[in-house]
DNA sequence: ACTCAAGCATAACTAGACGTGATAGTTCAT
DNA sequence: ATGAACTATCACGTCTAGTTATGCTTGAGT
């Protein structure tokens, strides 16, 4: 016989100790006042034991009533205080979200992404770590991210979001032009468009991992090895080296956004053209964490034109 | 969206951040594996969110598991309170009976009654009350008594029994002879029946009201009106009495059988015969409550014929 | 005594919850 | 690469837990 009650049974004890009558109890619960007079037989059989007895055109609680009476209260004023805090989270009355993004990312999308959290749910923590990309994926694995903020090269064979698809949820945000920049001494500085194959013989300065590997897939394309002579993840040093006639280079749109432009570089499209995808990658099933949510909904709805990116085209936008 | 949890998922998301693994959870809780993966994922439905994300080959709680589970314990430890006290009243480890009966009884059943209890319970709390039937019965309406030993004279109409019928549930255990008491001096002393009509002119001892009403009905089947001079509640008063030739009296056997005879006294059969039934009277259901059940229990299994009781046929001992 | 209203129990029915075993897909380690 | 560990999903049967409708008992007020 297993004497544990469940929570109605508690709910409907309590409810009768403290009015006195099924019915009412009933209309209290929001239940038909046949349901608790059933749901009580059932309890008192899986119990054991009575918990009420008719009395009179009512009934009254039998010792082990009173006995469970008085016990729900404690239950469920725990189980209150578990629900209440359950819907805090829900409602994002509080809770933390922890973030991952790429550098670039930290000075354009980040910092517009957290205030905008901020405002609209003053009680909900936000962590910020800046990471390339398949650091915030590692992060975002080991279950100390919530949220990456990821970009990939359309060319990359290599791309970690493809590794291990099923780990993880990754969906694209935006999509931003790859553009040349060239130094003003440079022959082709007044053209619009610059074929790569005529940049052939120039030496490149290249940015972090990823956009190196991306410069190498592109040339190779082209049909010839990019001299490399010099690398920093920093992208306003790689203008910096531009202008000093040092090399060209390709840089993402959004890294040029948020710096002003050296005197002495120009920028042009490259051809062929290239662009690279920003998107969020997330925990499967992280949908139905409300901070989540609630980052991810920010999220799309920012608006990249302001530093040149484009929507990536809503019919393409699944998760992967 | 409701985000009351329940306490099945309540002991899921516990265990499974002492074990980690919802396979193990399952198995400490004694279910399949996907008994627990589809109790979550409609817990999760339920309540709105997410408690766990997979991770690698194994799950890990969100903030709102953990918060869950952080609740859990308090919640279970006070259903687990609750349990462990339901058990003790149906084990009868605690618990309180509380018993009525008739003043006769009480030196005859009821002491016997409740050391038997106490021996086979001996952490059952035993109450006592004596009250003649009808206060018996109202004892019981008014939940100030668990069990009712009473009598009933079967020819008695007015019997409080029969009256409301549905509030409770009378079960006969013996009959009793009542049985007529003579003054030696008097001129049927020696004779072994005795015809009641035989005694009309006599004077007559009545006992309490339900005896008295009894002897009255009696009396007028045999078509007389007894005259009563005295009247009281002692059985051994009554005896007294008419050891002393104050007149001649019926009582039940049980009256006598916890009294040594007083001399000048004889006892008879009158004619007609008549008996009176012993029952016990508990509110309807009652026999769920453990205690009321040990104490039918053990008043079933009482050995009347020590006092002169008949085991009621057990083909009519059956609940009214 | 009769009638009415309050309260509980029961019946018949339905929808959904809740188990099960079988199976497939991931992930980690050897 | 192979296997072991873990979770998710499927198909299925059973039982739970509600519903409305209805009848019975009780207490109160004519």
């Amino acid at each position: 016989m297993d004497t544990t009650p469940d929570l109605l049974t508690l709910r409907i004890v309590r409810t009768i100790s403290e009015h006195g009558t099924i019915s009412e109890a009933a209309r209290i619960l929001g239940y038909s006042q046949p349901a608790l007079s059933q749901h009580l037989t059932r309890a008192q059989t899986r119990l054991g034991l009575a918990l009420v007895v008719r009395a009179g055109r009512g009934v009254r609680l039998t010792e082990a009533g009173r006995a469970l009476a008085s016990h729900a209260v404690t239950v469920l004023n725990a189980v209150d205080a578990a629900s209440a805090e359950l819907a805090e989270l829900a409602g994002l009355s509080s809770g933390t979200v922890r973030i991952a993004a790429f550098p670039t990312a930290s000075s354009t999308l980040v910092p517009r992404l957290i205030r905008q959290l901020r405002q609209q749910h003053p009680n909900l923590t936000v962590n910020y770590v800046e990471a390339e990309p398949p650091q915030a994926l590692q992060l975002l694995r080991d279950g100390a991210a919530d949220v990456a903020i990821t970009f990939s090269y359309p060319e990359d064979r290599a791309d970690p979001h493809l590794s291990r698809d099923g780990g993880h949820t990754t969906v694209p945000l935006f999509t931003e032009p790859v553009v040349l920049v060239l130094p003003d001494s440079h022959a082709l500085a007044t053209a619009d468009d610059v074929g790569l194959a005529d940049l052939a013989n120039d030496a490149w300065i290249a940015g972090c991992t990823l956009c190196r590997g991306h410069l190498l897939a592109l040339c190779n394309l082209e049909g010839f090895a990019p001299e490399i002579g010099l690398e920093t993840d920093n992208a306003l040093a790689v203008l910096n080296f531009v202008s000093r006639g040092l090399g060209v280079a390709l840089l993402p749109q959004l890294a040029l956004s948020s710096l002003t432009l050296p005197e002495g570089v120009s920028i042009h499209s490259p051809q062929p053209s290239s662009e690279r995808t920003i998107q969020y990658v997330i925990q499967p099933g992280a949908t139905r964490i409300p901070s989540v949510a609630a980052t991810i909904a920010m999220l799309t709805a920012l608006d990249g034109a302001s530093w040149g990116l484009r929507d990536y085209p809503e019919s393409e936008r699944t998760a992967r």
